[in-house]
DNA sequence: CATGAATGAGTGTTCATTCAT
DNA sequence: GATGAATGAACACTCATTCAT
């Protein structure tokens, strides 16, 4: 059943199988998928899966970590773009969305699959999503503290609000219908910040 | 073992089998859930358990009608509250948030467990979202056309925002923390109404 | 696979496991043992083992508890058939190697496979050792007390001596070949009794 | 991993994969030790130790070929300290069971892991055992040539006695512990050459 | 109507062995 | 000569489901 690969690259079959179970946990969900699905799916012989990675549970982990890891460098990447707090609120709202929509799995599983650890490996997993959530409340603070959002707004609320919206994307959207991830992410940071209300006083 | 029941109401076991299986299924996912587990909860003997339902997605599906039903039942009482469509949007939000953060699980597992079902079931229960999500869209309809709402907004994606922002809290929200689920449900729907941003024009 | 029954009775499978695990553990060893080969042994389907028996584990234990029973049971019964120590030790040396050659496996598993078991299940069964073996030097201190042993005797040696000798014995005894399991007790016990020297003094 | 060794004298790593597969057959069992462990505690890399030796098997075998080898060679050097026939089987005593409890273990494995060897292989270590038992039969009916033993005893009834009691040894004693092995082996030949009753002729 | 013994396909994982380098 | 990546059959165990009672 494995293809016949000529030239295998160092990491090929790793890379292959954490693509795979990516591809796996999303549509499936963690517990619904068999590392025999996993290992087919990457063109791996099942017990070489695990000499790669010693439990189910660890390609999970090592996919959050994949997906952690290119958020934050997103994020960063958006705080560098501009200095204006509320252009860099829309640039972090259109790199989550890429990162949720685009073809590595990490941040869908990390947002979607956290009950399929347990123990040490869960709470490592909470501190990855808390440092990024302390990156956004960051964000927010600026902004406010700027006095560009309302005064009366609970930053932790509002951060939840936002990123809520951005995650439930990952449920419906379909790469190639109707908008782009990009034109979507544009529509939401407007009505979210703008509200969807016509304004009043204009 | 099962307690030990003199006089079984109609329904009981029934009923017990749905709301424990609502509240695993919540806590572990459709799929990490075994029946046993239901069974025992629900205080059945395993075997019993298919006498009531057929299958493990059988009860998933009851789950998801319920949750279904509750949550139209409530978006309707909320619309006879008021006439006014703005009003009636952040009634509709309380009400949602209502069902997905009550004490009856269908309205979660409804959204986040779609994935247990397949073939014919899952049909019936993409039916079952697309009308409650038709619902969501007359109303928004409703409030565009009496011009209350901005002009250029898609109404689609005004309600992917809205209920994405409002479903993401089942991930976050613990009862008794911080603030009531109503008073979560007020700050949302101002946030999205109104926009996050400080009005320049006041 | 399963042989056909018409008429189960009941603990009937669970007694044929037993039967099955005893004599496969001590043909091949606990660890050699796959669970698969037992139940085929036993004629039921691999997934019923588990049914009865939760571990591979526990069904050795099972089985150490029925052969330590058995033992205990049949000491008794040869203290209660005379008075006399010496007599007695005899009686106890031809039950052991009754219980050990016997049809039943679970004195001998007692024996040789404790390694099987692991934590809790080991202290147990360690305790279970310990008692009989303190059934043997209350045995062997009587014969000492009213001077029928030598004074200079240890007696915790005599007894592992006495047990070594004959624990020995199920690896090598073969039913049916040269003299029966009775003779060769009475064999061992004059051997070990009276030694193996001609006595100078007569 | 595997220590870095810049000089390896010939024969090194062979040794110290049959030292760890010793000790560890020993503690565990032939069928409980995984090769990866034995690898791993001889330093070597998992796949080197099928350089050494074909199967697990070979290890088993090779361990107990160096067991037998020890064994004759102690037992002729016993023989040759002596010409009394009963000392001679004292001599013997004491060194089966320096064999049994010393820092080698193929004396052990020989005896205790009989099962993990199938078709010719086992053929081949039951010949070594024959040979060996041949030699304590040779020395018990010289012994009773020379009317030093009982006329009526069944010489192979009484070597199977002897090298149960002794070899019953490997599993209770510990090194330290109370007596030393040597004073065992005395405590031992003493109580089976002369019985462990008060004489009644003296 | 309800049970619980029994099933067998399937689970995550292990492991002795192979083989290109 | 020696390695370590890769294998695939086998492992103990799980579990939704069935069915005789």
């Amino acid at each position: 059943m494995p293809k016949l690969t000529l030239i295998v690259e160092t990491g090929d079959s790793r890379d292959g199988l954490l693509e795979a179970a990516g591809q796996l946990f999303r549509r499936k969900g963690f517990a619904a998928t068999t590392v025999r699905e996993i290992a087919e799916a990457a063109g791996v012989w099942p017990g070489s899966l695990h000499y790669y990675f010693p439990t189910k549970e660890s390609i999970l982990l090592a996919l959050m970590e994949q997906g952690i890891a290119s958020a934050e460098e997103g994020f960063r990447a958006a705080l560098e773009e501009t200095e204006d707090p509320i252009e860099r609120i829309r640039l972090a709202i259109r790199n989550h969305i890429r990162m949720l929509v685009g073809n590595k799995h990490g941040t869908y599983v990390l947002l979607y699959e956290g009950r399929g650890l347990e123990g040490d490996a869960r709470a490592a997993m909470v501190r990855l999503r808390d440092r990024y959530d302390a990156m956004w409340d960051g964000l927010l603070y600026q902004a406010l503290g700027t006095g560009r959002l309302r005064k009366d707004l609970d930053v932790r609320l509002t951060r939840l609000m936002i990123l809520g919206a951005v995650n439930w994307m990952a449920q419906w959207y379909a790469a190639g219908k109707s908008r782009s991830a990009d034109e979507i992410a544009e529509e939401f940071a407007t009505m979210m910040l703008d509200g969807v209300l016509k304004e009043s006083g204009s």
